[in-house]
DNA sequence: CCTTGACTCTCCAGTAGCTGGAGGGTGTAT
DNA sequence: ATACACCCTCCAGCTACTGGAGAGTCAAGG
């Protein structure tokens, strides 16, 4: 019979490992003074104790363990932990590096750059997003107005009022400044709005999309697409669908000139391999 | 200017976390209303927002990021954060590796034994160690009496008594049944006992151990060694110095046969590349 | 028998980064 | 007026311990 202290020294467990074990009913001593409270431990529960530390090593929960010791080890329940356990590890080592190349990937920047950069790219889930849009091809950016005013006066006489960002989607697979497919999006939510004429009511589906906001007047957002394109080829990603230009100032006439202004920029993006 | 739920929808990120961010300081609203509490947001907190979720998915803590984003982003200060954290997460993938190469060890071993093994192996750090001890070449094991007998009486003689578990230490390199080269020890801490004709008192270094619990009888302790010396090699390691048998039943009287002795075998071992 | 010092006990708080819930106030639309 | 969505604060809980306070216990030495 070993006191705390002894068993902790043979088994190299800490004490309060030893007590915290006891409270979780996972080790309990074989004896404990009923005046004292004082924990007396046999050499025989080493084994159990080295077990709940192999377990443990293998990367299982405590509580995982405890049943597996109460069950009397059954294999196969074992087995189906484990294997569990191992597609867990498989997953983590792979984010891990893909986490690991990613500061490498900031490390570099740091080098070449030699201080952060202006721009973060976050990747991020966009949910399904129900929107009133119009869509056309438009001879100059300028010209988006023209969308926007038919919107508008649509879903105004419609009796309904966004407070939520709105956007335009470009459609062309490749950059162009004249005759853009672009189409201009307003969410409604769940409102009781209705297709009518060139406005188009529909759900969007949910995308994953690599994301950067732009700070600034229009004129400097070319900037903005730049950093995201090159970040998207030099993280492994590749761009599946129109990217989003999203208005997040409040306040509806949108001039080209309000350095106030903030727009996030959203590719539909996928891992490759 | 922005609730918080609608800052929330634009930015993927909880309400919670929003709130506990603000809590933390590390991304305060602009404005928050004297009497409701309500906190508003604006459009242009989204870079830093932003910033927050890019750095802490390189796996920096929310201190961490604290700390760069208040003193202004020094490139020079994330370099040698980034790293660290370099450093770490090879470490962690070279770790998580281990961990999965030790589960699919694990689960070959279900797969061949059909059931939980009987015993576990631990690797301990063993530390340093000082012991009054015996050495001698013994003609068979039960022979070992006589080491241990001459050992008892010299610290009889000076008066020591231990309470921790006694060892033998075999110094052959290979296992033999005749002639053992074994060195029978008592560890004596830091009392004042001294070296005297066959009883040298010194202090064992610290080891790396992987170890094993035997409970039964001395003649199934093979079993033991075998499954030992099997998982060794299987495991990646080495062995690097004797061994040590540690008899972990009290009160001193060794016989070989009662079932309820609990013996701790330990290799010192060390990691193959 | 008393003291000293090593050991043990219980209980509480803290770790990181949230998450969930209770209980109550606010804002807008009908 | 009322319904409803939204917001607030505060508290508890998650994992596997770790550290500390304050108090009791044990064995040895004087």
């Amino acid at each position: 019979m070993f006191k705390i202290g002894d068993f902790s020294k043979i088994s190299r467990v800490p004490v309060k490992t030893l007590r915290y074990y006891d409270q979780l009913g996972l080790l309990k001593p074989v004896d404990v003074d009923r005046f004292s409270g004082y924990r007396y431990y046999a050499a025989d529960q080493l084994p159990r104790l080295n077990r709940i530390l192999a377990l443990k090593d293998l990367g299982l929960s405590l509580q995982q363990i405890h049943i597996l010791l109460d069950r009397d080890l059954d294999a196969g329940e074992l087995r189906g932990m484990l294997l569990r356990r191992q597609a867990e590890i498989d997953q983590r080592v792979r984010q891990e590096r893909e986490r690991l190349a990613r500061v490498e990937a900031r490390l570099r920047l740091i080098e070449t750059e030699g201080n952060m950069p202006d721009y973060e790219i976050v990747i991020k889930q966009v949910p399904p997003l129900r929107v009133a849009s119009v869509r056309g091809v438009i001879p100059t950016y300028p010209e988006q107005g023209e969308l926007w005013g038919a919107l508008e006066r649509e879903l105004a006489r419609q009796r309904f009022q966004t407070n939520e960002p709105c956007f335009t989607i470009y459609h062309d697979a490749e950059y162009r400044d004249r005759n853009i497919d672009s189409e201009v999006c307003e969410p409604v939510g769940s409102a009781p709005v209705e297709s009518r004429g060139r406005v188009k009511v529909y759900e969007l589906p949910a995308i994953t999309a690599a994301s950067i906001v732009h700070h600034g007047t229009f004129d400097t957002l070319t900037n903005a697409y730049n950093v995201i394109l090159k970040w998207i080829e030099d993280n492994g990603y590749r761009i599946c669908g129109p990217e989003r230009e999203i208005y997040l100032h409040t306040g509806s006439p949108v001039r080209q000139d309000d350095p106030s202004y903030v727009t996030e920029v959203q590719f539909p993006v996928e891992k490759i391999n």
